[in-house]
DNA sequence: AAAGAAAATGAGTCGATACGAATATGATGT
DNA sequence: ACATCATATTCGTATCGACTCATTTTCTTT
């Protein structure tokens, strides 16, 4: 976000919309089985538990948002990671829970 | 997230819930705002044209999340940035629709 | 061409939430 | 105590999106 600078109302929304993507767990979940490499569809549903419907539908909107890519392969098709912002970003949260979790914890030391 | 595990579901609420927060251009406005420095409630519906009530609102679901703090300043409440966080992730989102655009206009280069 | 498997799509339901308007809370000064 | 200003909260409405189920599309194989 440049940080210095305020973007414009058209620019925030298209930095909204990657957080809006990113703000369900269903989509995390999925995005989390392609980081441990490309996954089907139907492996997906098979390691997520979701419906198919469900699944493809998920995947649709993590797609529109560029974070994934898709191959066919045959009859089925392969999602794979795309942007390695997805990574940086979960990243980064991850990192900030476990200190607020650790700075929690300090609370309670003597 | 760590990448190379997968979070309990549990976690994956929690990280959820943080792009959530962000997933809304009113509050992404106001962090905007207070990027550039402290401000009242006040300032930030005159900075922002929204109006006061949802100004309180949205500034009350980013402390709830952690990511402002505020103090009482006699009648003014100054709310502040208190996560680094919040300046890490924007910023990275905006370096990749960046990297993205870009990418987009070299398909019109020769 | 027909059958079957994999993925995508559409309709319908339901819960969540953003926003505006009005009201309540809380601090300050007289 | 009262009036006033700054902020918070409540309520109602409208919208959005996740999910299920059923159906359709797309590709492969025979």
């Amino acid at each position: 976000m440049n940080m210095k600078k305020r973007l414009p109302p058209e620019q925030l929304e298209r930095v909204a919309e990657v957080f809006s993507t990113l703000s369900e767990c269903s989509r995390l979940q999925l995005l989390q089985e392609l980081m441990q490499g490309p996954r089907t569809v139907s492996e997906l549903v098979e390691a997520t538990g979701m419906k198919q419907g469900n699944v493809s539908k998920q995947l649709g909107i993590l797609y529109s948002a560029r974070l994934v890519e898709r191959t066919r392969e045959g009859n089925f098709i392969r999602y794979s990671i795309r942007d390695e912002l997805v990574i940086q970003l979960c990243d980064a949260v991850c990192h900030s829970l476990r200190r607020q979790a650790l700075a929690e914890a300090d609370r309670f030391a003597s």
